[in-house]
DNA sequence: GCCGTTTTCGGCCCGACTGTTTTCAGTCG
């Protein structure tokens, strides 16, 4: 788990920078700034760092962090939802910080922060960013010797000048050293991993550890088991008698690179393409818990050990302990919900978003499972830019277990691929009614994944995608229009009679690009006026719609697709992590078409043969 | 600063590991 992952109190000075999405010109009330979610977070983790370089009641400093994380995940826009006085509404935003958004919104800035930045150099917070480097470490340094760079720490370490400080010594010195060298290789390779690439490391870690004859169950848990879009490190466990030798082991493993810490039960290790590995080890009673505190997340944990408190209970990874010190040990995580009276919550909507309100009305969804999955919809063959034949991909998508697929291969119009002009439709529709009667009963629909114009119009005829069974409609090109023309070039596809899906609605490519300058709460109206259905891309980067973008479509009663846009054989693979989102985003199997059998699809695009 | 099926005040999650120390502070998860 990352620097200020789960339970940890500490900052986290740089978050990932999103895009305009939430923002909307038109919507901000005369006189407003425009600000996005994630500036306006951003305010609040600078002041947070201040707060906390100061010695500030961290109480409070907490507060400022929480607010600020549930405004940058908030997929609504936080002007929209300033405007319609509803900021209280959002858990942790009370009567103070929803004052300080008021004051951003309208300033485009807030005093106390500016105050702050007057006393406190920006760059002192940017030490926060170095691993191992806290609030009290960054104020002895800045204050004692007036460093304010990351570029002047390491000259001050390098010269020996940092163990002369009082508290630090040369074993300090010498990890501040090596901590601005992680740094650095994280900055010239700056992304977050993605799931996608993040799952097999995982996977082939935890088949070392389950080989060792003193384990007993391995997993991984954190933000890799919560499957977010993408993770800051990787985190497993382990159940066994003899912890310290699992550990022993751990480090010896060939993909370890640097072994960071060592102890007793747990391990840190750096692994040879640069990723952050942790190894956490407790015995088998105590592997439900276990389970339970480091999957997460923080805030989750944070809401659960305080319900438990309430019951007179201290909850930590070791179990339950009451107040005359005895422990209840778990080796379940249904036993740890259980303990509380809880159900248990699936790990992908563990992240203190109504999840326990939820769970103790019994309202708990009953998530989507890749099982509930009866087709792909979203393919490309070599017609267009896929690199395996129609057939191919047919034969094995069947071979996984589908019932229908539908080849969707790019439309003309999209200059880098070979897309397909009316002509070529006819053709491969040939080949699929062929291909159809081989594989008969499985079911090849005959799509296309149509370009949507810069105008809003489509790149291919109305005879030609009337008689498809599938149209998906997307933006590849002219990404950078403004936020009103791409909302209103999107929404104009949506009105189109004959398009069925929106593919990959945000755009987005993690770590490549961001997402489309659009109103998603205006795309969210259109679907609902037209039936349109939005997608849940599964490839790994794109996981577009993600869990908070899937969440405010089911609770708009807009209906979801699941397609992998796969583009060879391998890449049907990916459809696991699309649904993991959709279960991000407590989606059932009935608010994604695909978990229906082919006539009731049919049925709803109004295709039936 | 937030929050309330004990509370509008007084709480706010809990423990391992490391380094610099003689008993603990800082960092992290």
């Amino acid at each position: 788990m990352r620097k200020n992952g789960v339970g940890g109190g500490a900052a986290a000075p740089h978050r990932p920078h999103f895009s305009g999405l939430f923002l909307c010109k038109h919507e901000v009330p005369e006189g407003n700034i425009l600000m996005t979610n994630q500036e306006i977070a951003q305010i609040f983790y600078e002041l947070a760092d201040m707060l906390e370089v100061k010695g500030e009641n961290r109480f409070r400093i907490n507060a400022y962090r929480k607010a600020a994380d549930q405004i940058a995940s908030h997929p609504r826009s936080i002007a929209d939802v300033a405007a319609e006085e509803k900021l209280q509404d959002i858990p942790g935003i009370g009567k103070g910080i929803a004052g300080s958004i008021t004051e951003i919104l309208e300033t485009g800035q807030l005093d106390d922060h500016r105050k702050l930045r007057q006393e406190i150099p920006a760059g002192v917070t940017t030490l926060l960013s170095i691993p191992d480097v806290g609030p009290k470490t960054a104020k002895l340094i800045w204050e004692s010797l007036g460093l304010k760079t990351i570029d002047e720490v390491e000259f001050a370490a390098q010269t020996g000048q940092l163990q002369k400080l009082k508290g630090l010594g040369p074993k300090t010195e010498q990890n501040i050293l090596a901590g601005i060298e992680r740094l650095r290789a994280r900055q010239a390779e700056p992304t977050r991993v993605l799931l996608g690439d993040a799952l097999p490391l995982a996977e082939r870690l935890l088949a070392y550890l389950r080989e060792h004859p003193a384990v007993q169950r391995a997993d991984a848990a954190g933000s890799l088991r919560r499957r977010t879009s993408t993770v800051g490190d990787i985190d497993l466990l382990a159940a066994s008698d003899d912890p310290r030798s699992v550990t022993d082991f751990f480090v010896e493993l060939p993909e370890v690179g640097r072994v960071h810490i060592h102890g007793d039960t747990k391990a840190t290790v750096i692994s040879h393409t640069g990723l952050q590995v942790d190894l956490y080890v407790l015995s088998p009673e105590q592997y439900g818990s276990l389970l339970q505190h480091f999957t997460g997340s923080k805030q989750h944990n944070i809401e659960f050990r305080e319900i438990a408190l309430a019951q007179g209970l201290s909850f930590s990874e070791h179990g339950f302990k009451r107040e005359d010190g005895s422990l209840i040990t778990c080796e379940t995580e249904e036993a740890v919900y259980g303990t509380l009276g809880l159900p248990w919550i699936p790990p992908e909507i563990r992240e203190a978003q109504g999840e326990f309100a939820t769970a103790r009305d019994g309202r708990l969804p009953q998530l989507i499972e890749v099982s509930d999955v009866r087709g792909d919809l979203q393919m490309h063959s070599t017609w267009s830019d896929g690199r395996a034949e129609l057939g191919e991909m047919a034969r094995a998508a069947r071979d996984k277990g589908y019932a229908y697929i539908a080849i969707t291969d790019h439309s003309q119009g999209l200059g880098i691929v070979q897309g397909l002009t009316p002509e070529r439709v006819r053709e491969q529709r040939a080949e699929i009614d062929q291909l159809n009667v081989e594989l008969a009963p499985f079911r090849v629909l005959a799509g296309i994944e149509v370009e949507i114009r810069v105008d809003g119009s489509l790149a291919l005829p109305n005879d030609v995608l009337e008689a498809l069974d599938i149209v998906l409609a997307s933006v590849h090109s002219g990404m950078r229009q403004d936020r009103e023309t791409m909302t209103h070039r999107v929404v104009t596809a949506m009105h189109h009679p004959h398009v069925d899906i929106i593919a990959h609605p945000t755009g987005r490519l993690i770590n490549q690009r961001e997402r489309l300058n659009l109103n998603f709460d205006a795309v969210l109206q259109a679907a609902q006026e037209t039936g349109a259905i939005l997608e849940i891309n599964a490839s790994a980067e794109r996981l577009d719609l993600d869990g908070e973008h899937a969440r405010a479509a089911i609770e708009a009663g807009v209906l979801l697709s699941l397609g992998t846009d796969a583009h060879s054989v391998g890449g049907l693979d990916a459809m696991p992590l699309g649904v993991a989102m959709a279960r991000r985003g407590w989606a059932e199997a009935k608010h994604v078409i695909n978990t229906r059998p082919l006539d009731d699809v049919l049925e709803l695009l109004n295709r039936t043969d």
